[in-house]
DNA sequence: TTGTGTGAATCTCTTCACAGCT
DNA sequence: AGCTGTGAAGAGATTCACACAA
């Protein structure tokens, strides 16, 4: 299950988000350089050209990448080519905020059920969307064929649900509760957590370390 | 201005946020081992005594590291034996949910202003603080002496705000707009971007890779 | 001339393995 | 005996620098 021989880096994933990002903002170009998808992004023009040679050789010398297909190559690899249905697990403040966040959408990421434990919720909708108890959660996994679950739950639950996420056979959790959750080698889980970023924004504000400078990203 | 000889690593810096929350779990030990804590987190135990050597040594053989003792010396690193008086920027939905965040307040970070730009919640008050145009950043930030911002903005005016930000003297910014903005080397910056997170997520369920596995990180 | 693709060098992070402390 | 701290090895990631294609 790891790693073989090649294989794409996840630095390297991370770093394709921010092309396909660039490749939008770069309005109507055919073609566009490393150098300036360097530009764009902040990065060195080496390391793009590294990262986009995992797709093997399509960039034209003299003229660069040719934008509409390094757009499609790039989409296939993160998987936004395609739709993905997705459940929200938890309807507090971040769940709700979530819910209506616009970014996901226009990805293809559509959240199309809603769970939360409080009895005051359930049975309520949701812009079309019936909330249900976590109990449902199997049922509706296979009725409305979702693959992936956002996990806003408070931290005390949310190895809980993502236990119960497992067993209904997903294999992709996004994880905002700011604990860490232990899940099988074949679920792929994403933490984002509010709290670790704050501290790592504090430890670089507070400076000078103990023996050192802090090396930056 | 960038790394000299010795320098704690961002990514020991990350690994030093599940270490405090790793201690706070682990009860109530007077030491506790650095395998027990790889244990906790789910890292090496190597690693963690690697990242725990930048404190200089103060691990005793045969017991393991004092636990009060490497709180304190993690949150001395982390900046979160203080308090940090945050301004939030944007008080749409997901705003509103950071504002209301309990995970926050317990490492000393507190959110004492708030700024938006519609005058439909200009004046009004949230929990006791008035929300003010971005026209009072300057003004409040001297006031209320804040160190710190939540960038929580469209990604179109996300440049924007953090320029103003910048021009107040705001040394740390954590920005969730969903774009690359740019700071002054002196500035810290922090991103946290739901699509990119996503779009790991769903590159990672996708599967295999043209030309190969996925490393997991 | 411009810009790709890539071996080789460099730099950084992680793991190994063990001397030495308690 | 048990566990730290760390040199050295190993594994990756990034940058350099240049042959080569259009």
């Amino acid at each position: 299950m790891e790693s073989k021989k090649t294989g794409i880096s996840i630095t390297t994933i991370h770093r394709l988000s921010y092309y396909s990002r660039a490749l939008v903002e770069s309005g109507e170009l055919v073609f566009i350089s490393s150098q300036e998808l360097a530009r764009l992004t902040g990065l060195g023009d080496a390391l793009v050209r590294r990262d986009l040679s995992y797709f093997g050789r399509f960039g034209v010398p003299g003229k660069g990448y040719p934008v509409a297909e390094l757009k499609e190559r790039i989409s296939g690899i993160l998987g936004t080519n395609r739709k993905w249905n997705i459940a929200l697990i938890g309807l507090g403040n971040l769940g709700s905020a979530l819910f209506r966040y616009k970014g996901f959408e226009r990805q293809g990421f559509e959240i199309t059920a809603i769970f939360d434990n409080d009895p005051g919720k359930i049975g309520k909708s949701k812009a079309g969307i019936e909330i249900r108890g976590i109990d449902w959660l199997e049922r509706e996994v296979r009725k409305k064929k979702i693959e992936m679950v956002i996990v806003a739950v408070p931290a005390d639950a949310a190895q809980g649900v993502v236990d119960t996420a497992v067993g209904a056979g997903i294999k992709a959790i996004l994880n905002f509760a700011p604990v860490k959750v232990r899940v099988p080698g074949a679920v792929n889980l994403v933490n984002i957590d509010f709290t670790v970023e704050l501290e790592r924004l504090s430890c670089l504000a507070t400076g000078k370390m103990a023996g050192g400078e802090i090396k930056r990203a």
